[in-house]
DNA sequence: GAGGGTGTGCTAAATTTTTAGCATGAAACG
DNA sequence: CGTTTCATGCTAAAAATTTAGCACACCCTC
């Protein structure tokens, strides 16, 4: 996630599959796609985002995995940056208000204690 | 935000200044842009993302002025699940946990104090 | 050994995206 | 009024992206 818009629609899929998935084979890859073109297009994207230096391979047995040249927590960052400033005025607070508002129903009572006390955290560490 | 990988990446990159300033005239859109293209390009560009639905236009004394097609609301929702789902397993904790970590520093008491209150009140409605 | 399946490297063509210029109209200015 | 500036609609070409197929290699089974 080097800059913002720097990928293409394809390149964008690619980089989410991989960042969902942490590493994956060119088939995985492909399988993860709605909208799957031929086994060899996507080996052949993958080869130019390696090319671009998003991503990079390893051999695995018979077969390239490929992993994001970004380490995860970095990417999660950027992403994260990203959207505040795109959609929440770069706000945290409004950031984690529309969290809570469009998830509510999902969360259960242990996981607001566990925001609770990730809040009390950063209160100590804040001062 | 119609499909999550529909737009490339020009496209991309005029939607969220779009999402961003809430509405733009196409000279806006362009001093937004770090690598803008001529004028005419970026209204070139404007005019396809409202072919294909992402935008609409109004008029505005002697010029258009561009919005998202989709409420705000609904494409914020939107972001915020595909960012849950490509980097945090879906989860609202992990994901509110990695923007207490990486902006902490930046968070006054009286900020942490209104995240406490959501949470209460995401308790309350919970039930 | 032959055939089938799976994998890579590479190439080029098809497709999509992006770009900019032209023609025209309206408004502002001297 | 003439000129300049600003805006739109439109077109086509340049550029970028995406696609798929070929040649080859390796492995396994019969």
């Amino acid at each position: 996630m080097k800059r913002a818009h720097a990928l293409s629609r394809r390149e964008r899929q690619i980089m989410d599959i991989l960042y969902r998935s942490g590493k994956a084979t060119a088939a995985e890859v492909r399988d993860a796609m709605p909208d799957a073109p031929s086994y060899s297009a996507v080996r052949a994207m993958l080869r130019i985002l390696e090319e671009k230096g998003h991503l990079r391979h390893e051999q695995d047995g018979p077969r390239y995995v490929f992993l994001p040249a970004e380490p995860r927590d970095q990417a999660k960052r950027s992403a994260l940056r990203h959207l505040m400033e795109t959609f929440f005025d770069g706000s945290v607070e409004q950031t984690v208000a529309a969290l809570l508002d469009s998830e509510t129903r999902n969360m259960k009572p242990s996981e607001l204690d566990k925001l609770s006390r990730l809040i009390e955290e950063a209160r100590k560490k804040g001062v």
